[in-house]
DNA sequence: CAATTCCTGATTGTATACAAAGTACAATTC
DNA sequence: GAATTGTACTTTGTATACAATCAGGAATTG
């Protein structure tokens, strides 16, 4: 296994940080797994740093609910059940339907020349076929409409919610037969904005969530149906073996 | 000055959670003013303990936006803008509108009873003109919409939002001329729900809402005035003193 | 053989010690 | 007298030491 996190980042940043960011996206791309206890010692061994900033690094993971806390047993990676990802989702429906309402209000124009050609490069980077390039381009056509409320609140909101489904992002891009209709999509918000049509942005991005949550909730009860079999093909193996 | 915080609460609590606690109520009482320094070893005198649960509060609070960090220099009490107010303002619209909606889908017979009594205990509660029970009345009877939701998520969110007006929440309760009107809109958004009314349960709330963001904010300029002069007139004295 | 108790090792919770950096104030120089 | 430099002190950042608690296993007892 992947025995160094690349822990490294800004140099100048308090320690505390740099673990902090490490762990955080350790668990957001899954190579910390949901349950992995966090070992404080272990920790500080494999980063080259003593307890006292993972421990404050793992207070603000406690925090931002990325893992949970047991008493006198310390951090472990937080579970995603399909409620918490529908709660997540459910929440997001209403944010990003206000940042594209608020958009319409404060968008500026170089803002709208770019958010044209983010669509248009979104569009370009569906027929690559690679995910990450899909994702990416995805990421920031959302990110300029965000932006563009000026709403730091808001932002810091979306973008920790938006962590907490950054393993799943890939899931709902994967799925090519919906490639038309995210460009769709986009190409819809981007339209109203320019024309100032709240309702029908706040409409076709709550459409957008329920679409990505579709796929997400699927391969999550996938994931859950495996998981569940693989534990019943180990107690059977711990049965027959003891 | 009041030298000792109230740091009690529950005594099996690690000490961190028991100085974030206090820390974070004093703050948001007004106990810690904003723009002052929390200094570890003050504070860990202070409180009886040493700096490591104090710093480790610090990190939540740090997360929760409550204090800023200075590099080298520690935390200090975050300030209050209007733009900051008004951001968070804006997030609370849209998510106490999404409350109500939720609300209107999931409440129970047993909550809608106790909503009811809310309305009406908050409608007494104007009469003895006490600033104190009022915000008790007003807060219980949001808290049973807010959990009627069921959305482990959002219940969280909005009380991680009210807490940062938690200082402004007397003003808008103390204008006894706007009384009629809360108990007013209380009574529409009980009725909405019961009646399963979404769009005109999300209208009141938002409407709600309103009303307190041009009490709070009307109060926050009137303050910052208020500093604004003080800090002239000590810069005059200051002059003349020298 | 099962259950219970006790012990040992490991891990967290807390305190303290040490290093680095920054601030304020005084002394010195122009 | 103003500006600059140097020094002492304060405060944070990090590491480590100590205490309390918990988990798991071995030994003992019924």
């Amino acid at each position: 296994m992947g025995d160094n996190f690349n822990m490294s980042m800004d140099e100048f940043l308090p320690l505390r940080d740099v673990v902090f960011n490490t762990l955080r996206k350790a668990i957001l791309t899954g190579e910390l797994k949901p349950g992995e206890r966090l070992m404080e010692i272990h920790l500080a061994n494999r980063l080259g740093v003593s307890r006292t900033p993972i421990r404050e690094a793992i207070r603000k993971l406690e925090l931002e609910g990325l893992v949970i806390m047991i008493p006198r047993r310390g951090a472990e990676v937080a579970q995603i059940t399909e409620k918490s990802l529908k709660d997540v989702l459910e929440v997001r429906r209403a944010l990003d339907a206000l940042c594209v309402e608020l958009a319409c209000d404060r968008i500026t124009e170089e803002e709208e020349v770019l958010l044209k050609e983010a669509c248009d490069a979104f569009e370009r980077a569906t027929t690559t076929r690679d995910a990450t390039v899909i994702a990416r381009a995805d990421v920031a056509f959302h990110d300029i409409i965000v932006q563009a409320t000026g709403n730091q609140r808001l932002i810091q909101l979306i973008n920790n919610l938006s962590e907490q489904m950054y393993r799943y992002r890939f899931e709902y891009i994967k799925d090519e037969n919906r490639h038309d209709s995210l460009v769709n999509e986009h190409r819809i918000i981007y339209e109203s904005i320019v024309r100032r049509d709240k309702k029908k942005a706040a409409e076709t991005a709550r459409l957008h969530i329920d679409n990505q949550e579709n796929s997400i909730i699927r391969q999550i009860c996938l994931e859950q149906q495996q998981s569940a079999a693989k534990k019943t093909r180990s107690e059977k193996e711990h049965k027959t073996g003891g």
